[in-house]
DNA sequence: CCCTGATTCGC
DNA sequence: GCGAATCAGG
């Protein structure tokens, strides 16, 4: 992988809109320890991870049962999903801000933003069985202001072949992430081009 | 088993 | 700096 601004940009705001390491890694083509290693390295915000070890397992508990309060009580506004699909990144944020918080959070991991999710639907209040199976479009054509990303996502032909929907970069047919893997900058391709 | 993220350490 | 291997939890 070559960290390209581009490319870091795209960590950035995905790391920022709360997608799973192995999902940023998807979407860019790389795998999630890539990802989760430059993210470190980047110092990006941690995430709520999953285990914890020795060291911070001590700092947690010691302290905790020290202060005898219930700091857990109060705390816990992890990003809550939000529905609505707004335009991922203001395209060419300049900032060095390593968290935009006005970013709308998508939902994490279980359904990223995949159409695809559709398909593979999980169908809780299924009593009976379903006569008509869900709709198999990928893609409507959904286009908000007709600026859908159309970077291509799985094999052409397959059930999960689908596109892109984040929204694309203003005068781009793609999404900031997407860009940054389509647009190589001609500075960092010359050595390896063709 | 699948998934998750964090750290380690050879490169 | 990079990221696979590994760890550790759900």
């Amino acid at each position: 992988m070559d960290w390209t601004a581009e490319a870091i940009e795209a960590l950035r705001t995905l790391w920022a809109e709360g997608h799973s390491t192995a999902e940023i890694g998807r979407r860019m083509g790389i795998s999630k320890n890539a990802v989760v290693g430059k993210a470190h390295r980047l110092n990006l915000p941690a995430r709520p991870s999953p285990i914890r070890r020795e060291s911070e397992a001590r700092a947690t508990v010691a302290p905790a049962a020290a202060t005898a309060a219930e700091p857990v009580a109060a705390a816990e506004p992890v990003a809550e999903p939000q529905p609505l699909p707004v335009a991922p990144a203001a395209a060419p944020a300049p900032e060095p801000e390593p968290v935009r918080p006005a970013l709308t959070t998508l939902p994490p991991a279980t359904q990223p933003i995949a159409p695809a999710a559709a398909l593979a639907a999980p169908r809780p209040p299924a009593p009976a069985r379903r006569p008509a199976p869900p709709p198999a479009v990928v893609r409507p054509f959904q286009r908000r202001g007709g600026r859908s990303c159309c970077w291509p996502i799985g094999e052409p032909g397959t059930p999960e072949f689908r596109f892109c929907t984040a929204e694309a970069i203003p005068a781009k047919p793609y999404c900031p992430e997407h860009a940054a893997v389509a647009y190589v900058k001609a500075r960092d391709r010359r050595d390896d081009a063709a």
